[in-house]
DNA sequence: TAGATTGTTAATCGATTAACAATC
DNA sequence: TAGATTGTTAATCGATTAACAATC
């Protein structure tokens, strides 16, 4: 059932993991054209990765090429669905239902990933019972009893800065085990917990810095 | 006006522009409590970022410490703005109105960052001439003077995967220098255009990856 | 077989950390 | 002054790349 080949041996750098997305993201893509095989240099190409790099990062796993011939890619997008977690059903909690939260439950780009959304959770009355694209909307005192019924081990968290921490101790409290944190903020969290953070302010700071320093590259 | 000590000498890494970002978020943060002065021992402790490293990643920058005292909030507030790039206010402009691109228009995150949007653009009939938050929504035929009027240097790609390239291509044409990518794919664009890309599903996956393979960390 | 491409080892490169003289 | 903390150099660590025998 575990293949063991599928465990990495010792520990994997973050950034191995964060290129095991983008192989995943190409692979699904040259099967969409067709492709039953790539080569190393085939699939790091458009990424801008080297072929040496895309054989070592994936050896961190095992072996998953065929020498001479390359990569099966309905194959290698199995065993990188494994490695990453996603060959399963992820539900999901969306917490803090203002303009970002919204857009997240209307979002299609997470199901063919192997992510639902199957509850979002708010404090304000007004929006408490009712539903956003067929998804119902909690108060938060619910967390506990929807988290549980539904088996949800990941959250979104989506709320203003100023709730963040408090709402991530409550997440963490009700034995969420990952959150994708939209707040502008480093959260502090028990070690058992896991966080990917995404500020979108910080990601347009690193647009503006390329922008403004593009002369003295070239 | 420009002062030089704050041009890099050599090429900056990608990751040290990232961390200028967090320090500048946290420096932000520690003036909103009353600090004046931080060290760089403080300043990385909440990041997780050794003393040395803040010191060593400022230091590509010019020299902004005070030895026996420390740095001044305000001072390398300002200092690290105008290495990113946001001491100034930039209009963008937001392609894609669907739920996502909606929800950019109304995340108030951006403001306070120096960034404003100031125009949205789609091909639906139903949504062109609305507006929304205040924002217009234009046809994506008026790209070009909208932007050319506006002064407008920077976009939001939020269109679907399938009409990301496209559109890609049609901001390079009408002069747009840096890119924000929500489209779940690799885009090609000429090397006088620099791109930042946010796929939300790969940000999924490096949570479940981490959530999945804890238990060997521990 | 000849050609292609893997997995892996060794060499290179770059980034992080430790240490400390200089400074306030 | 003594204490604190910088900027910077040298040492360490880790990640990337190059090279190539093994394999299909």
């Amino acid at each position: 059932m575990n293949d063991p080949k599928d465990k990495a041996a010792g520990p994997v750098p973050k950034a191995v993991v964060g290129r095991l997305s983008l192989y995943l993201r190409e692979l699904e893509y040259l099967r969409s054209q067709g492709l039953e095989t790539t080569s190393s240099t085939h699939l790091g190409s458009r990424l801008g990765i080297t072929d040496a790099q895309v054989r070592k990062d994936l050896t961190h796993f095992g072996q998953f090429g065929y020498p001479g011939v390359g990569y099966r890619c309905r194959e290698l997008v199995d065993r990188i669905k494994r490695i990453l977690g996603t060959d399963r059903i992820w539900p999901i909690a969306v917490v803090g239902v203002g303009n970002l939260g919204r857009a997240l439950l209307g979002y299609h780009g997470f199901e063919s990933q192997g992510f639902r959304i199957e509850a979002a959770f708010d404090v304000e009355p007004a929006k408490v019972g009712k539903h956003v694209e067929g998804i119902p909307i909690h108060h938060l005192s619910e967390l506990e009893p929807v988290v549980r019924a539904r088996g949800i081990r990941l959250a979104i968290l989506a709320v203003p800065a100023t709730a963040a921490q408090a709402v991530a101790n409550l997440l963490a409290e009700v034995g969420i085990e990952g959150i994708l944190n939209f707040a502008p903020l480093t959260i502090t969290l028990p070690q058992n917990l896991s966080s990917v953070e995404v500020d979108l302010a910080i990601q347009m700071e690193q647009l503006t810095f390329a922008v403004v320093n593009r002369e003295q590259k070239s």
